[in-house]
This record gives structure tokens, sequence and C-alpha cells, in this order.
DNA sequence: TTGGTCACATACGCTGTGTATGTGGTTAGG
DNA sequence: CCTAACCACATACACAGCGTATGTGACCAA
């Protein structure tokens, strides 16, 4: 069963390219060149360039919320939620998923599908525990939509942040970001 | 001179056209059309698809920014800050500029170059204001450059939110950002 | 009146996507 | 054990869209 194996290999050989050379300027011939095969190849596992990278997008989006709810073992809701803002913070550090998922993602599929994609990853996850820290009394109760899109999106930011940033930096970003966020968060308390 | 009114009619039906289908799915040939001329007018005036949308962004940057300073007049710095916040919010409400400048120009630039411009318009009036505020006692003295960032991505954030939004929406979702904003500056006095 | 320039139009080549068809190897059925 | 079907991929072609090179009429300028 050549299949699976040829698959996966492109899946591998797409998220690299993808990451290192953006969404537009990798052609599927990069990666089918890459991978060793065809573009026929390509096409035969996936519908096509944009179903190609939400494959790859959907399994770095499954790896990273799969860290972060494995980190959240708190049963304190608010102390489980900064354990899951530290693991994502870690995720956001390595530049494959930051640039994949938070600089790529919009600009290949549009800002539409993106978001219908994090809804099932990212967001939902934010979502969940928006909702738990309103109902515990961590956060005031009201406009729960528009703060879970608001620390939704101050995540996007750290994620992008780290991911811009030089090796040498990453650290300190990563504390920087971590403490205005648990700030801005308790600025949010009842 | 037919040529500044030709120029003129182009940056504007690139602007309609870019703001309703994207950048992608816009063509020259599109823009082109609208405008009654050929692409060959289009590459008289600009280098280039790029180039053309570039032209239409900067626009859209430097009328918002305008409109921004304008509204803060206060002398006292947190005022000054949460009038030019609001003005923000105001024009936010108007999906062209959202979708231009938040949407469509990360996809159509790459985010280096995006955040580039950037650096001489929103992001910049941000760094100053945030740059004032810690001066001031307003804001604690330390991560600045993040702490900008921080306040970038959550207009960003905002700005993309009610580009989203359906019309009766809007006016509680400007609210609601603009409370979760005030809140979470208030979060990170010294 | 003629040479030059400006403001476009026309024509062509190239890249990259998607699709339709071809092909070798493997497996299932008689 | 032979053949027919199918799977996994290759090859070939059609087409859109960008950029560039060249053509053209109008309008001066000497």
């Amino acid at each position: 069963m050549y299949s699976e194996a040829t698959r996966a290999a492109l899946l591998d050989e797409a998220t690299t390219l993808f990451a290192e050379r953006g969404y537009n300027a990798t052609s599927l011939e990069d990666v089918a060149a890459a991978t060793q095969v065809t573009r026929g190849a390509v096409y035969h596992h996936f519908a096509g360039k944009l179903a190609l990278f939400e494959a790859v997008l959907v399994e770095q989006e499954r790896a990273a919320m799969a860290a972060v709810e494995k980190a959240a073992t708190a049963s304190d809701p608010l102390d489980a939620a900064i354990q899951a803002l530290s693991a994502f913070l870690d995720k956001a550090c390595e530049p494959v998923y930051s640039k994949l998922c938070w600089q790529e993602a919009p600009t290949a599929l549009g800002h539409q599908r993106w978001k219908e994609i994090e809804e099932h990853y990212a967001y939902g996850v934010v979502e969940r525990f928006v909702e738990l820290l309103m109902e515990t009394g961590h956060l005031e109760r009201k406009a729960q939509e528009t703060t879970t899109q608001f620390f939704f999106w101050m995540l996007g930011g750290a994620g992008l942040a780290l991911a811009g940033a030089a090796d040498a930096d990453k650290r300190r970003l990563r504390d920087e970001w971590f403490d205005l966020m648990t700030r801005s968060l308790r600025g949010m308390r009842p």
C-alpha cells in the first residue's frame, strides 16, 4: 500500500514548503518535485491546491490544540486557562505552526473559510475557556462572543509576533505576551 | 490632461472591486473593464497588480489615520487615546476600510510587506499613543514594543469583527469592543 | 510639417492551475 | 493461470491571468 505513504509524504513536503515560501509562492509542481512524484499524484490524493493546504492546516491545528488541551490539567478554571495559554505560547514559538496557521491560512483560504476552520479548533477552544471563566466568575458575564473574539485574536497576535521573532528573543517575547494577556484578563474581572 | 482622471478612476474602481471580491478574485481585466479602459492603461499608471493594490491601501490608511488624529484633541493623553480609539472604531464600521486594510492587505501583500506599510500608518499611530501613555504613567513602562503590538492587533481584531458584522449589530459590537479595550488598558496600569 | 512625447491599446509569452486521458502493476474471479 | 478490473500515479492538454514588448493616434514644439 504505497498510497498512504505517498499521501503522508506529500503532506509533509507541502507543510515545509508552504511554511518556508508561503502559499502563493509554492506551486504544486514544487510540492510534487520535493516528494519525487508528479502533479498527477497530488491531484490523485487532494482535490486541488486549496484542499492540500487545508489538509496541512488541519493537521497543524489538531496537533496544537491537542497540546493545549493536554496541558490544561488544573481543576480551577483560571489555573487551567493559564496553563492552556502557556502551552499555546510554547506552540506559537514553533515557526511552522505560527506561520501556517496565522499568516498563510487567511491568505490562502480567504478570511471566510479560514474562520470556519478555526471555529473547530483554536477558536472553539478559546470559546470554551471564556464560557467557563464567565461561569466561575473570573470574567464578567457580558459580551461573551466579543470577549471570545478578543482573546482569540490576541492569541493570534502573539502567535504572529513569536513566529516572526529571532530565536534569541522568543523567550522574552513569550513572557511579555503572557504577562500582557493575563493582565488584560485581570482588567475584565467583574 | 486625461491622465490624472484615468488614474483616479482606476484607483476608485479598484478600491470597490478589491473590497467586494477580494484581491485574488479580482483580475486587472476586471478593473480595466470597470473603468472602461484596457489593461494597458492600468500598466501605464501602476507597475502591476500589487502596486495598484498598494496605492488603494495607502489611500485608505491615510484617510483613516487622518480621521483618527483629527479626533484626538484632548490634552490629557488618556482622554486623547480614548478619542482616537473611538474614532478608529467608527472608521472600522465602514466595510470597505476594514475589509481592505485588515482582510485583503495581508493576503495580497504578504505579511512582511503589509507590516512595512502599516508601520507608517496604523501601527505608527498606536506606537506614539503607547509611548505617550507610558510617559504619563497611564501604562506600565515595560515591554513597549510588545504592548504596542498587543494594542495594534486588538484594533485589527475589532476592525475585522466590525467589517464582517451585519449593520444591525455594528453599534452594539462597536461598544463591546470599546469596553473590552478600555478595560484591558486598565489592567495594564502600573 | 515633422519629430517627439504622452496616454493609452494590441499582441504575445509565460507560469500555474485544473482536467482528461494514458499506463504499469497488483489483485480478484473464473 | 489467465484475464479483467482497478488502483496509484504519469502524461498531455486547455485555459486563465500576469507581465512585457510593441503599435498607434493625438497633441504639442520647433
